[in-house]
Order: C-alpha cells, then structure tokens, then sequence
DNA sequence: AGAGTAACCGAATGATCGGTCGGGGCAAGA
DNA sequence: TCTTGCCCCGACCGATCATTCGGTTACTCT
C-alpha cells in the first residue's frame, strides 16, 4: 500500500524519505476518500506506512496538512484571475476564459481543490478557506455583471443564479473526474463541453 | 435555540415532546452546518435542547438520524421518475421533466438532498445510500442515451459528460439555496433557469 | 388518589481521538 | 571509528467520542 516517495524536485538523489509535500499528497486523497473529520491521523499513518507519530516529524498536525492543501487549491484558482485572457478583451471573453481556466485548474489540481469546495466551517483554518472562497467568487461575479452591462448576455435569467449555476457545474467536476495516464486529451474534452454547454445557453 | 414541537400530524395536541421525525429534523440541520462526521451527540442535544441520552430514548443512535434522512432525500428523487411527465412522451421531454422534478424536490427537501449528496461511503448506511444514488443516475443516463437516439440532443457532446454536467448544475443549487417564507416564486424561477439555461445549450 | 408510562436526566462505560515524549537506527562528515 | 542530525518508532497522555444505565419527573388514565 506504502508507495515510494523522493524527497525533491531536483536532482540530488537522496534518501527515500517524506516531505512535507509528499506527506501531503497521500493525505489529501484519505482525506478525500473519508472526508477530513473521517479520517485519523491513524489512518493516515497506514496509508502513509510510516507511524502516526512520525507525521508529526514533517508537519504541525492535522490541520496543517488542510491548510497547505486548501492553499495550494486557493493558489490555482486565483491564478486564473491573473492570466492575461482574464484581464484583457471584452468582459464576456473575460469571463469565458476564467470558466475554462477554473476548469482546468480543478482538473489539474483535483484532489486539493476537491479538498476546497467540501470544507465547512468547523475550524479557523476552514473558516479562513471559504473566506477566500467568497473572494474568488465574488470577483467572477463582477466580471459577469459587467458582461451583462455590455449586451452579451442573456438578461431573462438572473445575474447571480446564473453565476452559481455555471459554477456549480464546474465545481461538481470534482465529484467524479479521475485523471488517467494520457490526461491531455481528457482535460481538453471536459473544459470544451463546459463552455459548450454553459455559453451556447448563456450568450444572447 | 430550541425551538418548541409539536408530537404528531393529526389534530390531537398532545404534549409539546420530540417525535424521531421532529428530532430528525434538529438533527439534519446540524449535520449540515458541521458535516455527518464533525457533529457529536452532544452538539445534537444542544441544538434539541434536551439531553444526550435522551436522544437514544427517540432513535437508536447517530447513524439511524442519517439513515432516515436520506431515505427521505431518496424517496424523493425517485418519485420523480414516478410522476407521468417522466413516464410518457418523447424521452428529450421526459428527460427535462426529470430535470425539472429533481430540480423542484432538491429545494422541497433540501436538507435531506444536500446530506445525501454529501456521504462519502464510511459507514454501511452511507455505502447504501451510494449506491441508491448511483440507480437514480443510470435511469437518468439511460433517459439522456434514448434522447440522443431520437436525434432531439446536440451530438457533438459525450452523453455522460453531459449528464454528469447538468445533474452537477442541479445539485449545486444544493450549495447555496435557502428557502424564504415565500418560497413559490423562488423555487419557480429557479426550477425555470435550470432548465433554460442547461436545454438551451443541449437542443439541437 | 393511585397506577402506569412516555420523556427525560446525570453519571459512567470502553473506545478512539489528536498530539507528546524519550529514545533508537542509520547515513554522512570528521 | 566517533559524532552529528535526520527520520522514525512504541508507549503514553488527557480529551472527546457514541452509547448505556439506573433512576426521576410529569403527564394520562382509571
């Protein structure tokens, strides 16, 4: 069950041990298979294969490993924001763009961001995670309310409910899409159909 | 906090007690708020204003409250596929009147959907409940193949991809939605921009 | 008034929780 | 070969978990 683990990213072959980085990988996906309060850190240390007390060699606790996950999830969502297709072009465009760029964010760093949409409040660190959540959608919201005010879009249906709406069908990617080996084609595919279907139904 | 209940349906005022039903009810709000597994007995009997122990006098234990909660989610979602709308006509029609009806009893019944779309299978019951879910998606799924037979949706989309999406679009609602006073009109526009929005882009 | 009972309670159960502690093994540099 | 420091371990901690138990209250029925 124990895989193995490298230590870094870069070449120095040194011993086969846990980082905080890769400690995180294996965590976020008992996390996600038991939800975070489901799981023990007894059952992380199985999954892991090392002893529950040794995760505490490599991390704070728990709620560190939520926090990093959550964080790095946050990172890549707010990242789309700043893409040059986000921020140039008519509001519409803009807008298109960050729903295929959320996409492929979601795709790409699955389990972190999956991590992200289940958190609900119990914690401080949770608490902090859905605030930067309302953030993020927030400033969509914005962007398409002025797509609005530009004629693009279609005006029988109403602003926020069609935020929510798209982006809730993005998010719920997260509930059943399984990267496979040869993802590229995959990803392509899914990001297409959300755009397909959400803007075929939205643009005027 | 706690509220006052009444004991039965019909007329008889009885004594102003909890019923496994009232309890039920206490008990899913809670579960929503600190999920299935950040929820103790003793937040429960807080937010019941009555005693832990008194709890088991009601139910025979936690997951018994979970259990009950979504059997009722399900019932619901099934007796969509009941109604004739979804029986007879066109299976396009079929499919938008099934879309139209989860739609509809995801917001009637919202705390038992939104629960059940949040199990994450670690318990029998919740093991149970996956699976009854999974059957209301491949009737669904089938629903969506026969419409695509009959040429009445775009092709140029996968057939699960596409389910996958709308029904992620509807039980999203489930993230956000909560229920004024007057609820008719809410639910209307709601139920009317799901199916504008996701048809709209589907229809050939 | 007295009996019967549904609803409730405080206290305690063993199990499991997240987290701590002191020490052992092993590879690298001296 | 000896020291240093990283990685890891088993044993243990107080707190909290779901659940049980013996008993009390308060209402209904006769």
């Amino acid at each position: 069950m124990a895989e193995s683990r490298r230590t870094g990213a870069q070449g120095g072959a040194k011993r086969d041990t846990y980082t905080p980085e890769t400690l995180l990988a294996v965590a976020v996906e008992v996390f996600l298979e038991r939800g975070y309060d489901g799981t023990s850190m007894e059952h992380l240390s199985r999954a892991a294969g090392i002893s529950k007390s040794s995760i505490y060699h490599h991390v704070r606790g728990k709620e560190e490993l939520l926090r990093r996950a959550v964080s790095r999830a946050l990172d890549g969502l707010f990242g789309v924001l700043d893409e040059p297709a986000a921020r140039t072009g008519r509001a519409v465009d803009r807008l298109e763009a960050v729903a295929r760029g959320t996409t492929e964010v979601l795709m790409a760093e699955l389990p972190y961001v999956t991590l992200l949409l289940r958190v609900r409040g119990n914690t401080e660190t949770e608490r902090w995670a859905m605030e930067r959540r309302r953030d993020f959608d927030a400033r969509v919201a914005a962007l398409l309310k002025e797509a609005v005010a530009d004629g693009d879009l279609r005006a029988d249906v109403d602003v926020r409910l069609a935020t929510r709406l798209l982006f809730g069908m993005i998010n719920s990617i997260a509930e059943w899409y399984r990267p496979r080996a040869g993802n590229a084609h995959d990803d392509a595919e899914v990001a297409g159909a959300v755009v397909t279907l959400a803007f075929a139904g939205l643009r005027t």
